[in-house]
DNA sequence: TCTTTTTACACAAACGTTTGCGTTAATGTT
DNA sequence: AACATTAACGCAAACGTTTGTGTAAAAAGA
């Protein structure tokens, strides 16, 4: 209710210039080591916090970052906002979160309310919906650091961290073509997605590098890779007349869907078939057996990014717009892809 | 890198002062309606927005909360924020997240990082090492409106959101008491915590209340109920001489590890032995048999935080400190605790 | 001892908005 | 026709900090 103390007020107590308070808060070396002591004192007698909007303010510094993201509740994004929260900390900014649901007039909005110097530099993952990247292209004229990951926009020109889709799912399918695979499934995502393109081209290089051949029935697309839809694609495997004897998924999910549905039409895993998945979700060290997966580094994209923005909002001379990093995976090997035949 | 366009630029480029400015974009009724289409437009032309920093220092708004919580890639965290970022986004506010790790102290940095009105409210889930309330004291003298959820300070008089923990576990336990339990285990949380005392409370209540003997043997106390933790005490179970028939979990992990260590071991669930978790986490309806839970309200504990958060901040005077808001759960009974017996 | 440098502080402007109040012209009321 | 009301806009102060510059006293150099 009261308005607080301001540093006026602080400088008055003390009967000195506000100028004089607010170098000896911020340790200047122009101001006496007694009057910092005393003036540090008070402050901590009288309870001044300094008022940081107004410091923003004159400073034209907010020491914050916003985040887009699809939802929040998605764990890869969890994890991603994770990273970038630790980093942002340690460093002295703080984040402020956006979810878009997913919606691309959604947002459009959020980018819209970003544009007014609320924060200093943007993290987004774009919405699945997204096709036109022109509200983004108005951050690059105002010179505002931009920074995507995982679902970036493939004809922009900008700062992304992206995961090497293409050898994970390479070395994904190399490793149940070692485990005696021959006939090799795949459970694609959506194709509109360069990640999921690029993990279908990476099955079909090792396919091909093998000399295994590339048969079209056994690639299944999904909209969204749930868990329902992964059900749905194990279900036509189980109808065909020849089986395949490993599946490679885009995500954790919908392998989890195919082990449950094979085992329970009496299929042994990994002996009669071999699952991997993508992404590490937690349940695959839980679900039995044991999903072999590729850990896609999610906090480790968080920090990546956030180090990336940072470095731009502060090397404004030095502003690179449009760096690539992109992440090394690893395959975790459990259980679900192990067959005694052929394990080396 | 240029200076961006202001409201003043705006201005002189109409011939306008800027007081009419502002209160043309802000729709004001004592400007003309041609003149409010004017600025509009060359504003929407020049690329004017905003500076929201100079509009929030002015009107001592910044129209942001923030909130603290253990860290956001935990499930129920995460559906929680999304949770009060939806209601926030919807009444203009936005939301800055920071993570304490489950540190107190760096929860008790968070804490000073936010007293400088930054952040006009906080939410805030204590971390687990938290025993002491005094750096939240210090909003309360502020006048900074708080708000605590889940993990909330027993004996701090301020806004709560929780659940009945009681309720819940009573029903859940009451639930395996229908279905024909008559030795019913209990995996309990960390008695330091008021929601894990409570459960406890709610389970022997229910045996109480139907005649069953309380037999402090099959209450297993665990540090932070991992799926570790989980593991262990289902072993303990399994070396029992006279085995629980049922298991009510503190949370959905541990009942995870039960249900599989027991099905290794041979025993059929539902039928040798019914389980029931809590929160009612995606596992828990993928997991085979599937997990009677109770679903915990996550989602709606976000946004009736945020409501009640952002109704503390525009009703300064009506200014309630201590408001507790009791949501009810829900038992979502699936596979895991249906025995044929008594099932009614 | 006089000048130069250093130390330690004060002055005042500036950041970009918002808002209470004042002013003019147009409209409405007797 | 004289007055009251309303409509539409401008003036200027204010929000609380930071920072370039000015200045006095003290210390150092000659």
């Amino acid at each position: 209710m009261s308005s607080r103390i301001t540093l006026k007020d602080l400088a008055k107590k003390l009967n000195l210039s506000p100028s004089t308070i607010s170098r000896a808060l911020a340790d200047h070396h122009s101001i006496g080591e007694e009057t910092k002591k005393r003036v540090r004192e008070k402050a901590e007698e009288v309870g001044f916090t300094p008022n940081s909007i107004a410091a923003s303010f004159r400073k034209k510094k907010t020491k914050s970052i916003g985040i887009i993201v699809p939802r929040i509740d998605v764990h890869f994004h969890s994890r991603v906002i994770s990273g970038i929260e630790e980093f942002a900390y340690k460093t002295g900014y703080n984040v402020t979160i956006f979810q878009s649901k997913d919606s691309f007039v959604r947002e459009k909005e959020i980018t819209k309310i970003l544009q007014n110097r609320m924060v200093e530099g943007i993290i987004v993952c774009l919405s699945i919906e997204t096709q036109d990247y022109e509200h983004f292209k108005r951050f690059k004229k105002l010179g505002m650091p931009l920074v995507f990951y995982d679902r970036v926009p493939s004809s922009l020109d900008a700062n992304k961290i992206i995961v090497n889709d293409f050898e994970s799912a390479f070395t994904a399918t190399e490793h149940l073509i070692k485990n005696n695979c021959k006939r090799i499934a795949h459970i694609a995502g959506s194709q509109n997605t360069d990640i999921f393109k690029e993990r279908l081209k990476g099955y079909t290089a090792a396919l091909k590098k093998h000399h295994l051949k590339i048969d079209p029935d056994l690639i299944l697309p999904t909209n969204n890779l749930s868990y329902e839809e992964g059900v749905i694609c194990a279900n036509k495997y189980l109808e065909m007349e020849s089986r395949p004897d490993g599946v490679f998924c885009a995500n954790d999910y919908t392998a989890v869907s195919v082990i449950q549905v094979f085992r329970k039409a009496g299929i042994n895993i990994p002996k009669d078939v071999a699952i991997v998945g993508f992404s590490n979700y937690p349940i695959s060290g839980i679900i039995e057996p044991n999903l072999t997966t590729v850990n896609d580094r999610a906090f480790q994209m968080g920090e990546a990014a956030a180090r990336l923005l940072t470095r731009q909002i502060e090397d404004e001379e030095n502003y690179i717009g449009s760096e690539i990093i992109t992440l090394n995976t690893e395959l975790i090997v459990r259980e679900s892809s192990i067959r005694k035949a052929s394990n080396k």
